[in-house]
DNA sequence: CGTTATACCGTACGAGTGACTTGTAAAAAC
DNA sequence: GTTTTTACAAGTCACTCGTACGGTATAACG
């Protein structure tokens, strides 16, 4: 037989291709011919590496949560010496934003997902998966900043750190949009923040 | 020639059919035929009505914003007496939400637009006329609070404003990925607004 | 060696797409 | 009463879609 081929690898290389056009055309705009052709190999080979569609939707999905889920973590490991709650806060939630090319793809494809995951439970039961995650771990640096004097003990819970959640996402949709610059989206979310932990005029 | 039929109220129907395909099966999979069969029409009479897929969706999607706006509008009016400026927001933000069936089909179809105003420079405009508007009136409810000694003076800025509806964005979307029930994302909305009017404990 | 599993390619199928054309009946206009 | 305009129905067009399948070259394995 041919050589053996790193099928994980080729899988990821077609999903990038998805992405390129999710990104451009939407996810209803990539037929498996597009991505193929983007990929720069035959549609033959695709299908060997995907048997249908939906496991390459699927896989490619996976593979970009990941991706940013790695990519915020290396932000936070970043930060010099002993950051503060505020700053792993920051710095996890600006992740999330699409304020560069990069991470506009991400959002993209992302935004292209939610609404199929509107109306598909498996696909919106992935995509919920890991708030809980998020918020816990959001709870948790909260809580870290009240033991240290930093925010009033009284908003270290769970809902301000659904609400820091929320107002991430509704950020993301107006960059994506270009309601927002990405300059004014951090300006709303420091504002956000500021008021948060109790900013006076003097910060 | 047959009677003399009301087109904006035929469109109107066609439109209406179409949106109850797109919140459930999504925008893509409204194909024309899909949609004629909704509506109870033969394919052939609703190309009468709508030359092309793109007019009909067009016209879906100002009608249904058109609606959306009414009905706030409507709502804010039913409001007893002289409403606090607070009041007035709090009705605004909360029926920009997906709380019942109806603002949820509105909110699915509206979702399934941005994914495809992400990609269409004209669609993109379209939604993005409103948001000043919308803004400016928050703004405005704003300074009314302030002046009525409600709201801390500095607090009245449009970054306050677009901070409220990039709130009301990202609680939509949660609500429609059921990450958050309705009490939920009501209770998210209270706190903000309790933060930005200066609540204290014993309100 | 030969066998066999693997990695592809090319093509074709059936279903569905939006757009368009033709046909027909009815009522308004003259 | 004839003409003309409007309101539809039905069929057709070229095209795209995901999937399936047959074929072939290759190299690991017994």
């Amino acid at each position: 037989m041919p050589k053996k081929v790193d099928h994980e690898a080729r899988r990821r290389e077609i999903a990038e291709a998805l992405w390129r056009i999710a990104s451009t055309r939407g996810l209803d705009g990539a037929g498996l011919r597009d991505v193929a052709a983007e990929a720069g190999i035959s549609l033959g080979r695709l299908q060997h590496y995907f048997r249908t569609k939906d496991a390459m939707l699927t896989f490619a999905l996976r593979h970009i949560n990941a991706l940013a889920d790695r990519r915020i973590r290396d932000r936070i490991e970043a930060l010099d010496g002993e950051p503060t709650p505020r700053d792993v806060l920051r710095t996890c939630l600006t992740g999330m934003l699409p304020l560069d090319d990069r991470s506009r793809t991400g959002a993209l494809v992302g935004a292209a997902y939610f609404v199929r995951a509107v109306h598909d439970a498996d696909l919106r039961a992935e995509a919920r998966n890991g708030i809980p995650l998020l918020r816990d771990f959001f709870t948790g640096q909260l809580r870290r900043a009240a033991d240290r004097g930093e925010l009033p003990p009284a908003r270290a819970t769970d809902d301000e750190a659904m609400l820091l959640i929320s107002l991430a996402d509704g950020l993301s949709t107006y960059l994506l949009l270009e309601v927002h610059t990405p300059e004014q989206a951090l300006r709303l979310l420091d504002l956000h923040l500021g008021q948060l932990f109790g900013d006076t005029a003097g910060e």
